[in-house]
DNA sequence: TCCTTAAGCGGAGAGCTCTCCGCTTGACCG
DNA sequence: CGGTCAAGCGGAGAGCTCTCCGCTTAAGGA
């Protein structure tokens, strides 16, 4: 669709310069000093630039998760063989130690553009894997809401407010998640009905 | 445990001041007009008084929103005979179109502070009608996981993503949502039980 | 009625995100 | 190799949310 033309090669640079200058000032600082201003500074280049490469913040931040990504997906391939609910729970425990381990700056990025999360890299190919999963764990159901739904428990601020408020574990959120993909299972089961 | 003292009378005079303000504000200026510069004005109180009574934007709006919701609820307590699953379908069909009246103003609030919905008036509420009627539908079911994920489907900036980017209906959210109720009770189905 | 004081008030200003627009430059073409 | 121009650049500034703090006032006891 939005087949737009390469960036050109100064841009190019740019990009790289400020990824890797805000990933620098949220080692050095914190996430809470990640303000575009200072990327900006830290990077040599202008705000406008900065702006002009990744639209907002959240852009910035969830294309810097992007990047630390793969290593997740290429450990998720290693299950390609298991039968479909087990790698759905497995694909869904390791999404909550992703969100998990990354907390605080996805909770950024939520903070900046609440939706912005829905259009990220990260969340399509999760949705589209889940979606894939439920489609052979549950033919027949609606597997693309099915799927947008699983993935809301990993919204940054419901996590930190079950941990925070609510007292819960992590554990309590995968338990959750296991026995909803039970049920969604039940409902569709493909072959194997009550004997 | 946070049992302040009751509001001064000038300060309980404010809060209605700004309150009303706000609700004009919104419907001759428009939510995106709804800063709180513009609502202090409005009300004619300084900004730092608005911030006094209500902490942030989001604040405001929940408030806002909690006002125009009695009428829902006393509408919801009619289906009070019902089985629970009837209940709880009820309820969630009611809470879409709540959520689809408002959204304009939902998406507002959790622009601002993406959190604050846990927090409010209304979700405490909807959580505790929703875990109870999962509790008669499911029992031994961990309800209070289940009704924050269910709660989850009416995050504002999901619906709008679902509308405006996957083309979706108001109903394919029913549905989706009324399969996965159909799910829980199927795993923890309280008539199928040993007895 | 007067005194005391916690609560409330207002608005200047800090600090942020994002826009706008005049200037610069890389990429491509003849 | 020189010319053209879309793309990129920088930073001033608009507009917002929220904080801070010196002044004011409601409320309740003596």
């Amino acid at each position: 669709m939005t087949t737009a033309r390469p960036e050109r090669a100064d841009a190019a640079r740019n990009r790289r310069k400020i990824l890797d200058a805000a990933a620098r000032v949220l080692t050095t600082q914190g996430a809470a000093s990640l303000s575009l201003d200072a990327v900006a500074k830290e990077a040599g280049v202008g705000v406008g630039t900065v702006y002009r490469r990744f639209e907002n913040r959240a852009r910035l931040v969830y294309e810097l998760i992007d990047e630390n990504e793969t290593r997740f997906q290429a450990e998720f391939a290693t299950h390609a063989d298991a039968p479909p609910r087990e790698r759905l729970r497995a694909f869904l425990h390791g999404l909550a130690e992703l969100a998990d381990d990354n907390r605080e700056l996805l909770l950024l990025a939520e903070a900046s553009v609440p939706a912005g999360r829905y259009h990220s890299g990260p969340f399509r190919r999760h949705h589209e894997q889940v979606s894939q999963l439920l489609d052979a764990l549950a033919p027949g159901a609606d597997s693309a809401y099915l799927a947008d739904l699983l993935l809301m428990a990993y919204t940054p601020g419901l996590l930190d407010f079950q941990r925070e408020h609510r007292g819960w574990s992590l554990d309590r959120v995968t338990q959750g998640l296991d026995t909803l993909v039970d049920g969604i299972a039940a409902t569709h089961s493909p072959g194997q009905l009550p004997s």
